[in-house]
DNA sequence: TGTCCTCGAGTTCC
DNA sequence: CTCGAGGACA
């Protein structure tokens, strides 16, 4: 694309300059305060340019509030200081529905009211607060919080955010204003960042937060231009005129002068309505675009504001009710290494409990030796905490300034904690295993709780508790030993009752009618999950063509490579275990030969992904169904899936699926694929 | 040899 | 859900 020439006259190039300039704003304002461009980036590159040549061409006529001054200035030193005219104070917190309605009877009662007060109820982000002020419209200084009364100056770095107007719009502007806000760095933006960050080996950011903060403490506010940083106003600190008597009015009027506002801010009656709106909230929370960390509630009437006044910390007329928190610090009491089912010895951290996302905590996995080095979490530490995927807990993060002096890093211990076998680690492995194999009888009772889960025998009753004392006090050595418990024995156990007992051994005797591919998984045979499991019973239609399978024949079995060929071999190489399926064998454990393949089946090779919740049926329930008619169900979404189904709430594989162009099903539409009936349980 | 996909395994709390 | 690693395929 050529640029247009520069205007022949520095009279016409004023002229030019200050029409770019509208121009550019306008379009400023429609892609970053409504999200709602009117022109392409292209065209909106190139009228940045011609205003940048005019620019340079006649530096006079360059403006503190053109906007080719957001993208940043050359590096400071340090921050210097702003002082708050109006101090930024922060908010009383409310935790629970009493603390709201406590707000609101006091200040009934400070107001002498009968009725319902009006508030505007919106949400409060996970950012960082600023101050910007204005003079005869013109952006003049920004500052951070701080301690509420002196914050930083980055008025440099708030010159670059697209969403901040560097001159209010509208003709009639306050002659002095001090506008408050939250400065944040949306969901999808953050990730793009982060995604970019990856690509050019930059540390990633923890969360949404930490970034906005690390991108408006940059010293270069070149750097910051590149962020993705939205400023949302909240408010107004000071203004030389009068805004109105209401807070609503308020912030209609920084709409008006081309401030982004929280769509979500709302005008509430009464208090019941605020907690109804918080409710709503809470529920929504995934679903926004940005972190929030709590709802603020204000009295909108501004003359009862200031009747209401402050307290020495907070306005008594506003209130921020806290979400429960999803991120949290606490302290690493220790780090203890837990064998699992495969000798794999995983470190964990011991927490000091704490709350996170409305649970308490107190232990998080710290999958391996890579990732702990990788966030170098030593015992005593200070550390985030936050459940990811809504449920497992996290580390996050280690606050190294408060790490104590005498830390060491932890280390794997090179004999096993369980059975004092040795510990190594295979070269080219990220685990560090337990030699021991069933020696050890943290791998033993591993086996057996794997052999009895839902998917293996799914024998009910069995669980952690009763395994552990069945394998510790050597009653049960292998899966087989399972099938000789009797009543007394089985009843004689702590935490079991005569009812009980009866329980356990009647699933016992019902668990031995089973099918090869679950039996096949039960053993644990490594790298054979659930999947392979299923190709081998397909492949060879029983247990003894398996068992004598050469590696060779192994290796035809569709997605059984060579690793997993030597592994199946030497399972059942190894004399024990030959043991061990024999007396399961003798104990009457069975099932029926598996007929041939499915191919011809209705859904046959076509594969699923489910997500969301059904309605009719659950997970498993709609996974066993479609296998059974030939489909399978894998857990992620790519170009290969044949249909995504979506239950309720469908989560982040339905938006890949809709951006692979995979053909989504509603559970009616599964419904009918499957056959038109109803499930039958 | 490199690049997808899948699969396996481990994970916390109630 | 997430990570690591095995298998399929170009």
């Amino acid at each position: 694309m050529t640029d247009p020439a520069l205007p022949a006259t520095r009279d016409q190039a004023s002229r030019r300059a200050e029409a770019l300039r509208k121009d550019i704003d306008h379009h400023n304002y429609r892609y970053y305060v409504h999200d709602d461009p009117a022109i392409s980036d292209a065209e909106y590159d190139s009228l940045m340019r011609e205003l940048q040549a005019i620019e340079a061409h006649w530096p006079d006529l360059l403006t503190r509030d053109s906007p080719t001054q957001r993208v940043g200035a050359a590096p400071a030193s340090q921050f210097s200081q702003v002082r708050h005219a109006l101090p930024m104070l922060s908010l009383d917190n409310a935790f629970e529905e009493q603390d709201l309605l406590d707000f609101d009877r006091r200040i009934r009662e400070r107001l002498a009211l009968n009725g319902d007060v009006d508030y505007v109820g919106e949400p409060k982000l996970d950012g960082l607060s600023v101050s910007l002020r204005y003079e005869d419209g013109v952006l003049v200084e920004a500052g951070t919080r701080g301690d509420g009364r002196v914050g930083e100056d980055i008025t440099a770095n708030m010159r670059t955010v697209r969403s901040v107007p560097l001159r209010l719009r509208g003709e009639r502007v306050p002659r002095r204003l001090d506008v408050r806000g939250e400065v944040v760095i949306r969901k999808q933006d953050f990730e793009h960042l982060n995604r970019q960050r990856l690509g050019a080996d930059q540390k990633l950011f923890a969360n949404p937060r930490n970034a906005a903060a690390g991108s408006l403490r940059q010293l270069d506010s070149r750097e910051t231009a590149r962020r993705p940083l939205t400023f949302f106003t909240f408010g107004v600190g000071e203004s030389s005129e009068p805004l109105g008597n209401s807070h609503a009015g308020v912030l209609d009027l920084l709409a008006e002068w081309g401030f982004r506002v929280n769509a979500e801010i709302g005008r509430l009656s009464g208090v019941e309505a605020c907690l109804a709106y918080y409710r709503e909230l809470v529920e929504r929370r995934d679903s926004l675009d940005y972190e929030i960390d709590g709802v603020v509630f204000k009295v909108d009437d501004l003359e009862a504001r200031e009747a209401l006044g402050f307290t020495s910390r907070a306005p008594r007329w506003a209130i921020a009710y806290k979400l429960p928190a999803r991120e949290a610090t606490t302290r690493v009491r220790a780090i203890l290494p837990s064998v699992g089912r495969t000798g794999v010895i995983t470190p964990v951290a011991d927490l000091h409990p704490v709350e996170v996302g409305g649970v308490i905590v107190s232990r998080a996995t710290l999958h391996n030796m890579d990732e702990l080095r990788r966030k170098d979490v030593r015992p005593g530490d200070q550390v985030m905490v936050r459940r990811a995927g809504d449920v497992i807990p996290e580390i996050t993060g280690v606050n190294l300034e408060l790490r104590p002096e005498d830390s060491v890093p932890w280390e794997m211990p090179t004999t096993c904690p369980v059975c004092g076998s040795e510990v190594l680690r295979l070269e080219d492995e990220v685990d560090y295993r337990c030699q021991g194999g069933l020696v050890c009888s943290a791998q033993r009772i591993g086996a057996v709780l794997h052999f009895a889960s839902r998917r293996a025998l799914d024998i009910d009753g069995l669980g952690e508790k009763i395994v552990e004392q069945l394998v510790e006090r050597e009653l049960v050595k292998t899966p087989a030993d399972l099938f000789s418990l009797e009543h007394p024995t089985v009843a004689g156990l702590d935490r079991m009752g005569d009812k009980s007992a009866d329980n356990l051994i009647a699933a016992l005797k019902q668990a031995r009618e089973t099918t090869l591919p679950r039996f096949l998984y039960g053993l644990g045979i490594q790298h054979v999950g659930e999947v392979t499991a299923q190709r081998l019973a397909e492949h060879f239609g029983d247990l003894d063509p398996i068992l004598r399978a050469s590696e060779d024949e192994l290796v035809q079995v569709p997605d059984v490579g060579p690793v997993v060929a030597q592994s199946i071999a030497h399972f059942f190489a190894e004399p024990h275990n030959r043991d061990v399926i024999q007396a399961l064998r003798d104990a009457g454990v069975r099932w029926p030969v598996v007929q041939g393949r499915r191919d011809e089946a209705p859904l046959g090779g076509k594969s699923f992904v489910l997500t969301g919740t059904l309605e009719t049926m659950t997970r498993d329930e709609a996974k066993e169904r479609i296998e059974g008619l030939g489909g399978k169900v894998t857990g992620s979404v790519s170009r290969k899936t044949d249909y995504v189904v979506a239950g309720e709430s469908a989560g982040s594989k339905l938006d890949k699926a809709r951006s692979l162009e995979v053909p989504v099903l509603d559970e009616q539409a599964l419904i009918e694929m499957l056959g038109g009936q109803e499930s039958a349980s």
